[in-house]
DNA sequence: CCTACAACCTCCAGCGACTAGAGATTCAAG
DNA sequence: CTTGAATCTCTAGTCGCTGGAGGTTGTAGG
């Protein structure tokens, strides 16, 4: 297995920009190079890549998914801070359902009262002109 | 009424940069300004930015504002646009969260699997390093 | 062996929506 | 008139990529 990085791009799911992004940031290592200086890659940089895109995709950001990475190249160590950065992250998604629900019931609302009529009538732009008009103390 | 931009947003809660950022990129006007260069705004800038404001607090792109504000200066258009855009918002809040809801569950159980004993067993590496660990298709 | 051409390389700029800092100037109160 | 907080412009940085220019390499077919 010496792959290239469009090869390996196409293992992944991740772009070929993005994983020498990856490498850049140092998410993923540098690889050997053939003589005329492209990369090439192992099974490790796939299964490590692919661990990257799921927890990208999961949410997770690049510094978290950094610690994640070093966590799993020591199986013995104790997962507890693993543990904590999942649920700091789950704690985060929480909140931004939260206030991603109240922002929805608020634009339903001036949806819901637009009578369709002309602007100066319009409850989406009375709404948004007028902090008074709002349900919730979302913001 | 004629108060300064450190005025305008304390009026406002917007921040002093944010402001002059509005102006470089359209959504504010350019002011008048003093002798000495210093801009200098009246009432309508500050209905006008509370608009901005509250529109972003509401998640609405700084395109979408733009559009919005557009149609608030002609009050005798219809608002079909106006309700078009909300609607279009509304969407795709509904869809990050339904999204983030996924990402919820998700991250629930892996915390939830995790016996808090060695990385080697750890769920929350585990899902991370193979999707296939994974519950649902949302991703 | 030679040619074509897809894939690769590096470097740099841009996205959105700000935010922060440097270094110079101005306003307003005392 | 002095002081010092507030303002000014300009530039660069944030995050996580994404795209393009312009040049080089790998590989398959003839």
């Amino acid at each position: 297995m010496n792959i290239s990085i469009g090869e390996l791009s196409r293992a992944s799911g991740v772009k070929v920009p993005t994983i020498r992004y990856y490498e850049q940031v140092g998410l993923m290592p540098a690889p050997p190079r053939t003589d005329g200086k492209q990369r090439r890659y192992g099974e490790a940089e796939v299964a490590r890549l692919n661990f990257i895109r799921h927890a990208r995709e999961l949410g997770f950001e690049v510094e978290a998914i950094r610690e994640l990475l070093a966590m799993s190249g020591n199986p013995d160590r104790s997962c507890a801070e693993a543990d904590a950065i999942a649920r700091r992250h789950l704690a985060e998604v929480e909140r931004r359902i939260d206030r991603l629900a109240a922002l929805r019931s608020e634009l339903q609302r001036m949806v819901a009262e637009c009578s369709h009529g002309r602007v100066a009538e319009c409850r989406v732009i009375q709404v948004l002109a007028d902090h008074r008009e709002c349900a919730h103390e979302h913001h």
